[in-house]
DNA sequence: GCTTGACCTAGAGTCGAGTCTAGATCCTAG
DNA sequence: CTAGGATCTAGACTCGACTCTAGGTCAAGC
């Protein structure tokens, strides 16, 4: 019943987040994380819970392409507590552009490549018949 | 009505494709292009409509994130000429996935993204109201 | 004849994002 | 007591994809 406080090593914050422990030593270092990290016995890392959905965070951000200059960012606005909400929320809006606009881009050249895809294909099923005559996939 | 043979500079190309003539230089380095490249006088690379074409190719899969050492092999087999199309085709296929299942992640990020901006556009919203009952975005 | 501008080569430098190493510390189990 | 395993720090290394520099060639215009 004694839901003790749940505090992780950085091993196990490196196993249940898939980040690598130097990773995480890293984006530390980058300030990257929510607060300073707090020290156990002997200097070492002792990570929350809370720590864990911020870098689930993070790596939200890293994997729809946010620099590590634009997580520090958010992540200075986030340390300095209420009142910047404004300023957290028009980064993050940015950003959704950005990813939005990627995705639009990675569309677009999935359609091209769809179309190449499709001359292959076509070329190879009747191929046989008109080896000579060039159905011109030239590249 | 003479379409004399559109003949490039190296300069022209970097203009039409938006890579930079470094960029050109290094991509056949690399074994980037469909062909060699021919040389003018005084050595000097003669690039034609159809190199063009190709480098727009080329941007278009680096743009979807094919690595280089991919795009070589790609040219590699262009350059062997017919015979090969099934290695094309699946190589193409390959990166199609690639591309589908970046676009499947950016998407699931974005939705994440868009749930955060809702939650921060509510609190500014209604957030002069309960001000200090906190409708916590803690982060 | 001389400067300017586009081009050439070989090779060094940059940037982002980690990754890895060396050498030290600490805790636990045998 | 000691060996093993996880951790620590500072700092060097890697990798991909360019980008830039130095030093040289060449043709055109003034």
């Amino acid at each position: 019943m004694s839901e003790t406080a749940p505090s992780l090593s950085i091993g196990q914050v490196a196993e249940r987040t898939g980040l690598s422990v130097h990773a995480l030593r890293f984006y530390e270092r980058e300030g990257i994380l929510a607060d300073p990290v707090r020290r156990g016995p002997g200097g070492r890392r002792v990570y929350s819970e809370q720590d864990v959905e911020w870098l689930n965070l993070c790596i939200i951000l890293r994997a729809s392409g946010m620099p590590l200059p634009a997580i520090r960012q958010y992540t200075g606005l986030v340390r300095q507590g209420a009142g910047n909400e404004l300023e957290r929320l028009a980064l993050l809006r940015r950003h959704q552009e950005l990813v939005t606009a990627q995705i639009g881009r990675l569309t677009e050249c999935l359609e091209l490549i769809g179309y190449k895809v499709r001359v292959y294909e076509d070329h190879l099923d009747q191929g046989a018949a008109d080896d000579l005559c060039g159905s011109l996939p030239e590249n």
